[in-house]
RNA sequence: GGUCCUGUAGCUCAACUGGAUAGAGCAGCGGCCUUCUAAGCCGCAGGUUGUGGGUUCGAGCCCCGCCGGGAUCACCA
């Protein structure tokens, strides 16, 4: 039986026979021995004092020899103030090592048709401009939080929810038929998304002009905003849109599928992907068709100039508008009508939402405005909050040029992993392909780690200058301990050793207990991770074990080791290691190369 | 102004959800490659955890006040 439960069933057990005191084991708690301290678990026992009525180092031994005398595994014990240090044999650490190593699934929990179906809705971008560095944070949350739910025994279905329709596609439109001269990707050799951005900030350009123009003439600036010939052109096409004039469709269909080729192009370099795709296109005629059942059924309220609104002034929220006195559909709407979609293709039992914390307020009104209509799945959807990207000089803005284009930022990590790995030259007897490849992996490697490691939820800073860091805390160094580590298990195998069985008489240094105990400790990683969304507790695991790993290599030989046992005991334990790296990574997104 | 998030070394981030002397990386300084990959390892230096109270055996973490940063409160998405 696993030792943190049989210490925690003892101590319960101690609580009883010493004290007379009934406390649940799972209102008990250990924790891994600080390393300056000696011992392999601790237990604080200050929160038994009540019970003891002793000293902190009194009621720590009385508790202490107890688990020596009723649990075998536990060979000894000391007490440092209040903390109960309690040593378990080392032979344990040997099994749990064994049994991890001889598991190819470890650490994940398999799904079955019977598990929870959690949908993962994630990326969300609007077809008028291509994604950027704020897309890629999302992405790569929305991958790795699914990847995470599946490892804890989840079926997870990944979703886009496409922003194809509206305003901003009409700017877009309108500018290239104003000035395209028919461009297209093919006959450009642009990508589709980039092509299609470049006259979304043409629109912009020419609106600018055109306001001014008009406000030297004597305009105030909400006249000149509203009377700019650019902007009624691309209302007029939204009307068009709206009422399926075959023009218009066609060419919205026509950029909207330039936009889409492009999208796939960056999303295969990302290494992300989806399970199912939803139009705000297709789902907006539900959500208007929801909001007019909710007047229907007095739940929101129709004013005069017939716009509806909902009033969730006794919610602690404000009045929100869902339909425009047109008859149009807000955002707000949209989601509504998609929500109730994925509910009706799905049986999912739990919706989560991965968009930038800007947005929270708008959550918790969809969230109540989805309960009032009537689901009972509505006050149980949950939106994974993450905060914004910024840029040493702030954010981002589309504006002032400095948006990072999420394209550019993976060519350029290609080449500053290329160049290291040229630099270093440990690749040179490689072909052009494979290396490609290679430099391909430690790229991503590096960007996906750097984002991914910072707790989502925090607003977090990036230098596109300073590029990522290649040494360190990062990506290509956790990716480096596992190349390394593949590449004794190469030389092992080539030596022909064998390692596959169980090792009986080895009495492991410490560093080797320290490595066994880190990778003894992934599959509560793994749960944490998901219980917190948060792939940054995985990151900086990956950190924790690949530094305790190396350590312990250039500490010890493993294929100079003398003693055939010993040997066999560090490849498995290296191998092991290996092991755990690919599955965190796996989690993250980050594919590992055998070699670096 | 209301609501929510946030503040830790020069910089970027941790801290097992209230536990031991707050840890890493980068940047700086100094060591270690005839030995399994030096994208590595070891050492030095760097802190009144924004601030003032409170709760507790114990607070970076919980509560209250203040100060600084951010988000949001659209007939935008």
């Amino acid at each position: 039986m696993n030792i943190d439960l049989q210490i925690r069933n003892g101590v319960s057990a101690a609580l009883k026979a010493l004290y007379s005191e009934v406390l649940n084991p799972d209102n008990i708690q250990t924790q891994l021995t600080r390393k300056e301290f000696d011992g392999d678990l601790t237990v604080v026992v200050f929160p038994f004092l009540r019970f003891s009525k002793k000293s902190p180092e009194q009621t720590a031994s009385e508790i202490g020899d107890y688990l020596v005398n009723e649990i075998d595994l536990i060979v000894g014990f000391n007490v440092v103030k209040g903390f109960l240090n309690i040593v378990v044999s080392p032979n344990y650490w040997l099994e749990v090592l064994y049994a991890n190593f001889t598991d190819s699934n470890f650490g994940f929990t398999k799904s079955t048709d019977d598990s929870p179906l959690v949908m993962v809705e994630y990326s969300s971008p609007n077809t008028n401009k291509p994604l950027h560095l704020g897309h890629i944070r999302n992405n790569l949350l929305g991958y790795s939080v699914s990847e995470i739910l599946k490892a804890n025994g989840n079926r997870v279905v990944k979703t886009n929810i496409v922003n194809d329709r509206g305003i901003h596609i009409c700017k877009s439109m309108y500018a290239w038929l104003k000035s395209g001269k028919n461009e297209t990707p093919e006959n450009s050799g642009k990508k589709g998304d980039h092509l299609v951005g470049e006259y979304y900030v043409q629109f912009d350009k020419l609106y600018k002009q055109e306001v001014a123009g008009l406000m030297e003439k004597g305009m105030s600036k909400e006249e000149a905003e509203a009377n700019a010939p650019s902007m009624k052109g691309a209302r007029e096409m939204l009307l068009k849109w709206e009422d399926n004039d075959t023009e218009v469709r066609e060419l919205w269909q026509k950029m909207n599928s330039w936009v889409y080729s492009g999208f796939d192009v960056t999303y295969k370099k990302l290494g992300v992907d989806f399970d199912k795709i939803y139009y705000e296109s297709e789902t907006y005629t539900v959500g208007r068709d929801e909001a007019l059942r909710g007047v229907e059924e007095g739940i929101f309220e129709k004013h005069d100039d017939g716009s509806v609104w909902a009033n969730l002034e006794n919610d602690g929220l404000d009045q929100k508008i869902l339909l425009r006195s047109d008859g149009t559909s807000v955002y707000m709407t949209q989601d509504i009508g998609t929500a109730k979609l994925r509910y009706n293709d799905y049986d999912i039992s739990k919706m989560v939402y991965v968009v930038g914390n800007e947005q929270n307020y708008h959550f918790q009104v969809l969230s109540v405005l989805l309960d009032k209509l009537g689901y009972e799945w509505g006050k149980g959807l949950f939106h994974f909050s993450y905060g914004m990207v910024e840029l040493p000089h702030g954010k981002m803005k589309s504006r002032e040029g400095t948006v990072v284009d999420a394209d550019d930022l993976v060519e350029g990590m290609i080449e500053v992993s290329k160049k290291t790995s040229e630099e270093l030259g440990k690749l040179d007897e490689y072909s052009e392909q494979e290396k490609n490849e290679i430099y391909r992996k430690i790229a991503l490697g590096a960007l996906k780690y750097f984002i991914l490691k910072v707790d989502p939820k925090k607003t977090m800073l990036f230098n596109p200058e300073e590029s990522i860091d290649f040494n360190g805390n990062t990506g290509p160094f956790v990716l480096y301990t596992y190349a390394r580590i593949q590449s004794i298990l190469r030389k092992a195998r080539e030596t022909n050793i064998e390692w596959s069985d169980k090792v009986n008489n080895v009495k492991p240094e410490a560093k080797e207990l320290e490595l066994i105990k880190k990778i003894n400790t992934f599959p509560e990683v793994v749960s944490d991770a998901a219980n917190n969304f948060s792939p940054a507790v995985v990151a900086n695991y990956c950190y924790d074990l690949v530094k305790e790993f190396n350590q312990f290599y250039h500490e010890f030989s493993i294929l100079k080791e003398e003693n055939d046992d010993i040997m066999k005991f560090r490849l498995q334990l290296a191998q092991t290691t290996a092991l755990v790296i690919a599955h965190a990574m796996s989690l993250l997104g980050i594919e590992c190369p055998e070699r670096m």
